[in-house]
RNA sequence: CGGGAUGUGGCGCAGCUUGGUAGCGCACCUCGCUUGGGACGAGGGGGUCGCACGUUCAAAUCGUGUCAUCCCGACCA
């Protein structure tokens, strides 16, 4: 490729809504072009980018045994009744009607689409197992996009999904992804993590992240892992055990009584005045589950995990109740206690999921659910709550022990890029997707499916792989290998040996770029830095001497080597990355 | 959903307070000069100032409405 006729503007400055060191690199060397919120055009170095990562996941998963398919991006509402996710998957699923009104949506993901034409086709259990995948583009219509292509709402995504009779086989093909995953990875040159985590709107019950670890910002997710062992989880998924504390009030509180509490809104102001430690403090917080208020029981020092406590609540969408939510619902109980005093003594017909941690406690320090005023010395035993649940609901963090040898587990941030889950018969038992077995009798296909986020792990590749001049591309996901600069276009002797070099190179299946425009050489270097290529080689007034310039981007490193040296180099370099 | 901010050429911005018919840098075109880290000079093309309505002799500028975009937050009691 001549630079010269390529596609691509690179801009002086960063885009102005860029946040992220990848939103800001792509977007700045002429990647991306942003439609709409969360919707980019790829650029043709980008589309070189994705089609690098695609190509890698589609060899990895064929070598794994997975075969490609590709299915509608538009899709019909009857499928996501059958599968009951039409009500319950939310806002995020873009819904629209075509002209004879009926409803369609766009797909986030194709579990009900892949159930049914799995069905039609998989009847016995000689045709199993199966996986297959796609790539395309999915579509779900995020909150609040943002970070570019991190967090897109148009995004192009690697599904697959696993039909196997069993769960013996589901797990052999769960170890099977796992395996193709690490390497899909390692050949892209990111560094991943594969920890535990929380299903989500999928659903089912085993999954595990592939977490790129970068030191950006740019992670939104908090991953627990330990250095002793092989412990590892998202924060949404992640348990610990805790270090000791003070959970038994009997040194504190000789009997249980109500005590006025004046003006203790917050837990720290409740401790100071009682002056005890807060891990003798039952914390209660009030959520709306699926438009349904829960109270939840958590030691007054820890956190409550959101996603936990939606699960434990069997809802799909959980927020914090608002103070005039909370109002209301002591209306309705009969109480007229203010944030601050909320208690579950005589909260009847309403869920209650205390954290399993409160178990523990004894003797400790609740609300009453009446403004002013706490309970010491109490115990969930004497408070005759029948409607209390016990569930881990507690956010894991910095300093707990780790589950499995109790060392102290480490916190990190971590870039989403790939995830696997066990479905099990989540899909195929409502949508009757069936196999008959060598009996005769029929049984639901037990289902995985796997997913890589492609337009996602290019631009964590970036959020891994930067400095202050421009991206570093790794070799195997760059959409060029090599630039050739030749420093003045119109000295013969440069140009000659820029054309000869180029045209040897590419004849090696060298991917090279001609910088064969009339432009400084500084701006020609910049343009390479920001660009990323991940060698650049100099034609200068060194050849005069026979020599051209060869420097490595990832590393700075220079040398000198003659045009021929260079060529050789270059395609030995290339050929073992292949 | 709540709060804040911003919409002026492809990109980044000024002008708005105090209305008078649009400007700067980058990018683009022409000529000259220059050629190892985003040169320089001269000339040039491109914008009904997000949209609508209103006030006014006159609106990028004032008013009302509307749309869009960005950031923060979404209450740990």
């Amino acid at each position: 490729m001549k630079m010269s006729k390529m596609f691509v503007q690179t801009l002086r400055e960063y885009p102005s809504d860029a946040e992220v060191i990848s939103h800001k690199m792509l977007g700045r060397a002429g990647y991306i072009k942003k439609l709409a919120p969360g919707i980019y055009t790829f650029m043709p170095l980008m589309w070189r980018v994705l089609k690098k990562i695609e190509n890698i996941v589609r060899e990895e998963m064929d070598n794994a045994g997975a075969q490609e398919l590709l299915m509608p991006f538009v899709q019909p509402k009857e499928l996501w009744e059958e599968s009951g996710r039409w009500e319950v998957y939310g806002r995020e699923l873009m819904r629209l009607k075509d002209r004879h009104d009926r409803d369609m949506c766009l797909g986030p993901t194709h579990e009900e689409i892949i159930t049914s034409v799995a069905r039609d086709a998989l009847k016995s259990y000689k045709q199993l197992p199966v996986n297959l995948y796609q790539i395309q583009s999915k579509f779900r219509d995020e909150i609040r996009p943002r970070y570019g292509l991190l967090r897109g709402r148009e995004f192009i995504m690697k599904d697959a999904y696993s039909f196997d009779l069993d769960e013996a086989g589901l797990d052999k093909e769960y170890e099977n992804m796992a395996r193709a995953y690490k390497k899909i990875f390692e050949r892209c040159g990111l560094d991943t993590k594969m920890v535990q985590s929380d299903s989500g709107a999928i659903g089912g019950s085993v999954s595990h992240e592939f977490m790129v670890i970068t030191d950006t910002d740019a992670g939104e997710n908090d991953v627990f892992y330990c250095n002793d062992c092989d412990y590892s989880a998202n924060s949404n998924h992640a348990i610990s055990k805790l270090p000791d504390a003070v959970i038994d009030g009997k040194d504190y509180f000789n009997k249980r009584e109500i005590i006025d509490t004046p003006n203790t809104h917050s837990i720290e102001e409740l401790s100071k005045f009682l002056n005890i430690p807060d891990t003798l403090i039952l914390k209660s917080l009030v959520y709306i589950v699926d438009k349904q208020p829960v109270i939840a029981l958590i030691r007054a020092d820890k956190a409550v995990e959101e996603t936990k406590l939606m699960n434990a609540a069997g809802g799909i969408e959980i927020r914090i109740a608002s103070s005039a939510e909370i109002a209301e619902l002591m209306a309705e109980k009969g109480f007229e206690a203010v944030p601050g005093f909320i208690g579950p003594r005589g909260m009847k017909n309403i869920k209650i999921i205390a954290d399993k941690t409160v178990r523990d406690m004894k003797n400790f320090v609740v609300g009453i659910n009446e403004t002013d005023k706490h309970m010491i010395g109490a115990n969930l035993t004497d408070l005759r709550i029948d409607n209390l649940e016990y569930a881990d609901i507690r956010l894991v963090q910095q300093g707990e022990l780790c589950p499995q040898c109790g060392k102290p587990l480490q916190v990190t941030k971590g870039i989403e890029v790939g995830n696997i889950f066990k479905l099990g018969t989540k899909y195929s038992k409502p949508m009757n997707a069936v196999y008959t077995d060598v009996n005769g009798k029929t049984h639901p296909y037990v289902m995985g499916c796997y997913g890589i986020g492609i337009s996602r792990t290019a631009a964590a590749a970036v959020e891994a792989h930067y400095d202050e001049h421009g991206i570093k591309w790794p070799i195997a996901i760059a959409p060029y290998h090599v630039v050739i600069v030749p420093v003045n276009i119109n000295d013969e002797l440069q140009m000659k040996t820029s054309e000869k070099m180029y045209h040897d190179l590419q004849a090696a299946g060298v991917e090279v770029v001609l910088d064969d425009r009339d432009e400084r050489a500084g701006v020609k270097f910049k343009d390479a830095d920001l660009i990323g290529f991940p060698f650049r080689v100099t034609v200068g007034k060194t050849i005069n001497e026979g020599f051209v310039e060869y420097k490595i981007r990832e590393t700075g490193e220079q040398k000198k080597y003659t045009p021929e040296e260079a060529t050789l180099k270059l395609i030995g370099i290339i050929k073992a990355v292949k």
